[in-house]
DNA sequence: CGATTGACGTACG
DNA sequence: TCGTACGCCAATC
């Protein structure tokens, strides 16, 4: 998307939203690899606390496809019902074991490498 | 208004 | 290699 980097504060929840929109189906990221390219490296609760206010967004966002940096699922239980994130990643052909995403490496996608913008 | 918390990550021993 | 400590910054208590 153009003009990922607004002037406005505000906007780092908007910019957050739109490189997890731009995640390819059945392929998953890191909060902090998120947070690199938005330019806040070391600040990954902050895409975490975006993520927890995702769901007041009109606009759905596949937060399921972010997990944490070893590819576990540490949000499931802000989903409603702890098994909605895992069920959508197996939807989308991610296999998911105790909480842990499998081949998490392949199915890793870098924004800063893939999309880069 | 100070202390605590948290969907994280890195540094250090 | 593994467990613990600390930094990050906004929201909540």
């Amino acid at each position: 998307m153009a003009g990922r980097f607004s002037s406005d504060p505000n906007s780092f929840f908007n910019d957050v939203y739109e490189v997890v929109a731009q995640i390819p189906r059945g392929r998953v990221t890191s909060y902090g690899a998120i947070a690199s390219y938005l330019g806040i490296r070391g600040s990954a609760r902050m895409v975490g606390w975006a993520m927890n206010a995702s769901h007041t967004q009109t606009t759905q966002v596949p937060a399921h496809r972010v997990v944490n940096r070893i590819g576990m699922l540490t949000g499931r239980h802000h989903f409603g019902n702890p098994l909605i994130m895992q069920q959508l990643l197996e939807s989308e052909g991610v296999e998911v074991v105790k909480d842990q995403v499998v081949r998490f490496k392949e199915l890793f996608w870098d924004p800063s490498t893939e999309l880069a913008i």
